[in-house]
DNA sequence: GATGCTCGTGGAATCGATTACATCGACGTG
DNA sequence: CACGTCGATGTAATCGATTCCACGAGCATC
């Protein structure tokens, strides 16, 4: 492979000359220039990413360390993320950590052994020695989606409160009483959160949400279907079953279908972010959707002005619940909704009356 | 962040000795080493890669270009290819064409720059001027999926024919007549393969395939939907489309909703690629598997064999066929199959006696 | 006409590693 | 005892870029 040497000797100039040349420095020759990028051209160089790396100290490079590939929320979000990257002149290096905090780690390490410019992460876990090192040593990081509390570092994420209220209205007003959740790890923000959020909206309905209705997950299909079965398995068995994301909620679909029960008649179901699979599957999902790509724009500026000196701010934007048939008819309207208008998401209907 | 001299400052050795230990050279005291490693600890070094792979040309990365991060099939292949090529000391960035040949062009350029140790393609068209320069060049590099013709590349892929036979066998066992397929870009291999494969195996059985039965697709949802939207228009549509991925089969499926149709009564549906959603669309969707985790395995240990001086060699695997409900009910059977048995995928039922 | 400025250019230091080569002491052998 | 070998170590070159500094030519200013 060619390298500046061979440019310089080719174009009949210094390497200096040749590096102005191509990092359009004011003053150079336009004879000079003129030589040079015919040299560059003829050799067919290209600058060696590693080498400029190493003297400038930047690799315009972010890492993003994602929780699982396979969750299509995340391969939204990464990408618009490599989208809005690629337009500020950044690339993008992908971690996947299958929701394995040890995985997580090795991503983590890997990207800063690069010397990656910003780290954005949306943790599997509380926290590695690791990560907070990272974030206390000064590595421009953002936290996309999930966060680590008490690290000084800014979260772009979406509100689910609202959309968990609205929910819970929608599901009120279908007559179901008995609700319970598949949660995600404790050790994650959104795992928590969503309970919380859930049990409050419960609770402005005077509902309660007794220990036996809050399953423990894992984000992963697996956790889903043995969290449903158990739930099934109950004395009092819920009306409703409220997932986490979207791959548990795939899990409870299984487990319903597994005993040969319907939802949503036998078991209502709802998850927490929405995909466009969900508009397919039999019934289409009631989900709560978030701005997947925006979030994933933001969390790049915010990483890229922290990288370039700017503050960087944390950035919160709303949910919104998205209704379709998984927890009962709202209404047995016309023959059959018009998906093709709205493949991705179908907007909220909760406002249909009832049949 | 501190470097190799601070820490042959800090074991007061020289930065020679520093790397022998690193990069365990055997002839280090037991001394110095320990020394060395202490120091390590205290000023919680780590090696720059960038430093080393311009010493070493070596990134020990390789570069992974697909058509569409949002396709299931991608992504599980992205997620085996990592897996892969981390058990054998690499790392992966990806690089996703959205299906764009001016994107791939992009990513590759980019990926060559950084200097990566070899290249992963899933070529999205013919072969661009860089691609087919990069092969030329020497560049190790390995086809995974579609490939390009007449080019000295290693390729790793499914080979579909057996399962299009087993699946036009299905569908003419369940008195299909009229067979129609949505095939990818004709700038691709497999969007003009599956088109042949169907074509030759319809002619087993006396059909044609005539042209107004051929749309055109780009792999992509929108169209499918169009595509098939051309089909129920004609004066005699046909009773079955194959969708030649899962993202066109999806679009397929809106069409056919979007009309009050319903499939399979009023279209059959089928389409190459499985994916786990298949399972629970409305109905389940008759699908030919690839082996994709195998086949991104296969391509990182031929990618990683040529790398490593090795010749690295073609694989071709087979796919199979998976009968769901989407073309018919081919038996009554038993009230529901369980669905939590094989989430994934359903084994081939090909043998079965038809009705 | 001397002085000072700008412009274009090249030489050389530098980034952080690896590694060829030189050096030096200890030790075994004839 | 002299010599060769081997193990441990340091010095310095090197990878391919960027960039500081010096230098010379051209030109304006006084």
């Amino acid at each position: 492979m060619a390298s500046i040497k061979d440019v310089a000797a080719e174009a009949g100039v210094s390497v200096a000359t040749v590096s102005r040349v191509l990092n359009d420095h004011p003053s150079v020759s336009a004879e000079a220039r003129t030589r040079v990028l015919a040299a560059v051209e003829t050799l067919g160089y290209r600058p060696n990413a590693v080498a400029r790396s190493l003297r400038t100290d930047q690799t315009h490079t972010l890492g993003l360390v994602i929780s699982d590939v396979l969750n299509p929320y995340f391969t939204e979000l990464a990408r618009s993320v490599e989208e809005e990257a690629r337009a500020l002149g950044y690339s993008v290096i992908i971690g996947n950590a299958d929701e394995r905090p040890d995985l997580q780690d090795h991503h983590v390490r890997n990207l800063l052994d690069r010397r990656i410019d910003g780290l954005l992460v949306s943790p599997t876990d509380g926290g590695s020695p690791l990560m907070l090192d990272a974030a206390r040593a000064g590595t421009p990081m953002v936290f996309v989606d999930r966060w680590i509390p008490g690290v000084e570092v800014p979260v772009v994420r979406a509100d689910g409160r609202g959309a968990v209220r609205d929910l819970v209205a929608h599901l009120h007003g279908l007559g179901h009483r008995r609700l319970a959740i598949i949660a995600g790890p404790a050790a994650t923000t959104t795992g928590r959160e969503r309970v919380e959020a859930f049990r409050e909206a419960l609770g402005a309905y005077g509902l309660e949400l007794p220990d036996a209705y809050i399953g423990q997950g894992d984000f992963q299909a697996d956790s889903g279907r043995r969290v449903t079965e158990g739930f099934l398995d109950l004395p009092e068995p819920p009306e409703v079953v409220f997932a986490a994301d979207n791959l548990m909620a795939l899990g409870a679909l299984d487990a319903v279908r597994a005993r040969g029960l319907r939802v949503p008649d036998d078991l209502a179901l709802a998850a927490f972010d929405d995909i466009r699979w969900f508009v397919h599957t039999d019934p289409p999902i009631t989900a709560i959707a978030q701005p997947t790509g925006e979030l994933g724009r933001a969390a790049v500026r915010a990483l890229v002005d922290r990288i370039e000196g700017r503050p960087g701010e944390s950035v919160t934007l709303p949910a919104r619940l998205v209704v379709r048939r998984s927890c009962g008819e709202p209404v047995p309207a016309s023959p059959e909704p018009d998906p093709a208008q709205a493949p991705a998401v179908q907007p909220p209907v909760t406002n249909r009356s009832h049949s």
